[in-house]
DNA sequence: CTCGCTATTATTTTT
DNA sequence: TAATAGCGAG
């Protein structure tokens, strides 16, 4: 079996597979098949004898440990990767804290704060000591105390250290040190930790309990760590307790690629390796298999910029490959139509598939403008991150009273809830409760549970109404134990009344809502099915599955939909990923580099390392976008394309405007090309395309899909406007069939149409989301 | 307590 | 623009 699995590595990557005497640093070039290694290296250990249980393999995100779970399957055979401890720093250390909880002052049933919880908890502390919110943006407070954590700096090492005091005295902020005191107090209370302190807590669980870390020291033969360039100090000094005794250690990462700078990554860790295992190995992968040679000597070309590094040569043997294409459009609008617009015609002159193709932007906010090209083209695609599934309003309110059944001091999940649904419970009495609380050291649990006994200052009727909630949490909670975590979630949904105030709302948001609680339901169900067969140390509760979703930030829960889609998302959420034709929109000065990023060199090399990513995410083609005119916060701004263009080497870009230097903007070009969208834009008529560009319909899918139903702000219905629907036209609706349309209520983009359907209802609908087929 | 209106304000990336 | 905070009326 070795010799089958060593013979598809190449030689500097079989190396770094094969050294697993002591600690070891591949730096791993964009593209050399650095997920190949590690997961080659794993499945290495295990067939050299080492237990796939005393095995540690960290990564960065949910989706690199999914996808190198699935590589080891392949390789060793069904399940092989069930055992090893695999997943996200802070899954894996969440799930140690849990067992040793106790230990460090926090019960089993902790929750965990997810980044709104803790900038409501933030914003209320600075609401209750009446600071100047100028002064104190809770934004910017939340983020030096994540900051603080990612450094090890507890709230009270904060206190006694003079120069932070000192500092933040100059920047006219002295409370924040009491802040931060009043915000760990609060979560110890609520016996709550967020995102940061998972990793913290560990430190400390690891520091004060020598027996619980020479546990884990023992326990892993071999520890692997994927994207090391992006590991904080707190996550920096946990791997190296733990591997301090057995020193088995093989790092893995591109200083190249090191983009998490704001969240504390040290790109140190991965410079200053050698410091701390002066026996280590190194290893470089240089080859990129992924890009042709144009892409990756471009990307060699704008890296070089950069001041900071470890000395490498990535190179390709693929053929040269076409240049980069830099296109221009005037407005963003048309950003979107010449990147919908080349897509087009790709699929169909050069017959690739959807999920050939990639749009990459640096903010989330980007992703509408192409949405809606996309739609107009009837180009199927899915967007990562954004808004993920869970951070949804209702979910949220779900997972809410989840958290509040098991962990009864949960106060946001109290607050989020308490008066959702309706039961009349309103701020003023919830404010009470809470101060109450805060000034007599109570738990809030005994003030909810018995609220008659303590003087809150409510009236009976409320503090009944109280009661009452809280003697549904605790029925929940009974119930909490006993039975599994689907009957659990369906008795919640049910008797928290949230099913039967989203059922009837029929408006199509809440119908979504409604959906997506149904599809959370799936997936617990799921969940329990599958903890049930494995006999894991996972159980099927409630509780089991809440700390398995605790720190989900996304879900994969289109698996038996078409999966041929484009893919649009975040150059950060791209990492690692890698596809055919990449486009890379808005490359523009102060959006990328971003305005906040150009003032210090260090954030503008982070800036060009992510550019350097985007960039190599491409396989065969790479389109750079930028666009003149951008509309920013309510106006159209002018724009200038990015430093970070120019900085590529020319002879690999196809660049036919850059020499009209000083060119004043001129709309001719476009215009003529694309004279219809242009005119559609200003008098908001309905859009044409350009009648070269034919309309792609997958092979395998004819009909329209619709893409994206819960965004409802938009025109879902591309093909047929507002405007061509009148009253008397025979139509046909998803659910309620064929009828005719009496009358139209005309209002601009909410017009209503009252419909008699031929099962002899009549319904007066929104246009904008009915989706009528005219007949 | 709830709803809906107006005014204001802020724009980066994520476990 | 879009999201939210604050305010006033019921």
């Amino acid at each position: 079996m070795n010799n089958r699995i060593l013979k598809e590595l190449n030689e500097s990557q079989r190396e770094a597979v094969t050294y697993i005497d002591g600690p070891q640093l591949v730096v791993a070039g964009a593209g050399s098949g650095k997920t190949r290694v590690l997961t080659y290296k794993i499945a290495y250990l295990i067939s050299h004898g080492i237990p796939a249980n005393r095995i540690l393999a960290l990564t960065f995100t949910n989706k690199a440990s999914d996808e190198m779970k699935i590589r080891i399957d392949n390789l060793l055979g069904y399940e092989a990767s069930r055992s090893i401890w695999m997943g996200t720093f802070h899954s894996i250390f969440g799930r140690m804290l849990r067992i040793d909880s106790e230990r460090i002052g926090f019960t089993r049933n902790f929750t965990i704060y997810d980044s709104a919880d803790s900038l409501n908890l933030i914003k209320s502390i600075i609401k209750e000591m009446n600071l100047n919110d100028d002064f104190y943006k809770p934004k910017s407070v939340c983020g030096r105390i994540s900051a603080a954590k990612n450094n090890l700096i507890t709230a009270e090492a904060y206190a006694q250290n003079n120069d932070y005091i000192i500092e933040d005295t100059k920047e006219n902020r002295e409370h924040f040190s009491t802040i931060y005191t009043k915000y760990s107090q609060r979560c110890r209370q609520s016996n709550v930790m967020d995102f940061d302190d998972l990793l913290v807590y560990t430190n400390i669980l690891f520091k004060v309990n020598p027996d619980v870390l020479d546990r884990y020291r023992n326990l892993f033969s071999y520890i692997l760590v994927d994207e090391y360039q992006d590991t904080n100090f707190a996550q920096y000094l946990i791997i190296k307790r733990l591997s301090e005794v057995q020193r088995k250690l093989c790092v893995v990462g591109d200083d190249a690629q090191s983009i998490y700078s704001f969240r504390g990554a040290k790109i140190q860790n991965i410079l200053n390796f050698k410091n701390d295992y002066q026996d280590y190995k190194l290893y470089k992968l240089e080859q990129n298999y992924r890009s042709t040679q144009t892409i990756v000597n471009a990307a060699n070309s704008l890296i070089a910029k950069n001041t900071q590094q470890i000395p490498k040569t990535i190179f390709s043997k693929n053929d040269t490959g076409t240049k980069i294409k830099v296109e221009k459009a005037m407005t963003d609008g048309l950003e979107g139509i010449i990147v919908a617009e080349t897509i087009s015609r790709m699929l169909v002159e050069d017959h690739f598939i959807p999920s050939d193709f990639a749009i990459l932007y640096r903010t989330n906010a980007q992703s509408r403008i192409m949405e809606e090209s996309l739609r107009k083209f009837n180009i199927p695609y899915r967007v990562f991150g954004g808004l993920s599934f869970y951070q949804r309003k209702e979910i949220k309110d779900v997972i809410a009273y989840i958290r509040l059944s098991i962990n009864h001091n949960d106060i946001e999940a109290f607050r989020r809830i308490v008066n959702y649904p309706s039961r009349k419970i309103g701020n003023t009495t919830v404010d009470k409760i809470l101060n109450y609380s805060l000034n007599t050291n109570t738990p809030i649990w005994n003030l909810i549970s018995e609220p008659s006994k303590y003087n809150l200052d409510i009236n009976s009727g409320t503090t009944m109404k109280i009661a009452q909630f809280a003697a549904l949490i605790n029925y929940f909670s009974e119930k909490s134990d006993d039975i599994n975590a689907y009957d659990f979630m369906t008795e919640l949904v049910n008797k928290s009344g949230i099913n039967h105030d989203l059922f009837s709302d029929k408006t199509p948001e809440g119908v979504s809502r409604y959906e997506n609680i149904q599809e959370l339901l799936n997936g617990v169900k799921n969940f329990c099915e599958t903890n049930k067969e494995q006999e894991t140390f996972n159980g099927t509760s409630i509780i089991d599955y809440l700390e398995n979703i605790s720190i989900l930030t996304d879900l994969d829960s289109e698996e038996d939909e078409n999966p041929d889609k484009l893919s649009m998302m975040t150059i950060h959420s791209a990492k690692g990923l890698e596809f055919t034709n990449v486009f890379v929109v808005g490359v523009e000065e102060n959006l990328f580099p971003n305005a906040m990023s150009a003032m210090s060199l260090h954030e503008l090399e982070e800036e060009r390392r992510l550019f350097y990513v985007a960039i190599t995410r491409a396989m065969k083609n790479l389109i750079i976008c930028y666009s003149v005119n951008r509309f920013r916060f309510g106006n159209m701004t002018t724009m200038e394309p990015s430093r970070f263009i120019k900085e590529i080497n020319s002879e690999y870009l196809d660049w036919p405007l850059q020499h009209k230097k000083n060119e004043i903007p001129n709309f001719s070009d476009e215009r003529k090309k694309y004279s219809d969208y242009y005119q559609n834009n200003k008098n908001q008529n309905k859009p044409k395309q350009p009648e070269e560009v034919k309309p792609y319909t997958s092979p395998r899918q004819k009909k329209l899909v619709s893409i994206d139903k819960i965004n409802s702000s938009n025109n879902l219905n591309p093909e047929i406007n507002i405007s061509d629907y009148k009253s008397g036209m025979r139509i046909k609706h998803n659910s309620f069939g064929e009828g005719i349309i009496e009358s139209i209520a005309e209002a601009g983009n909410d017009t209503k149409a009252t419909v008699k359907f031929d099962s002899g209802e009549t319904k007066t609908l929104l246009l904008k989301f009915a989706k009528l087929v005219i007949l």
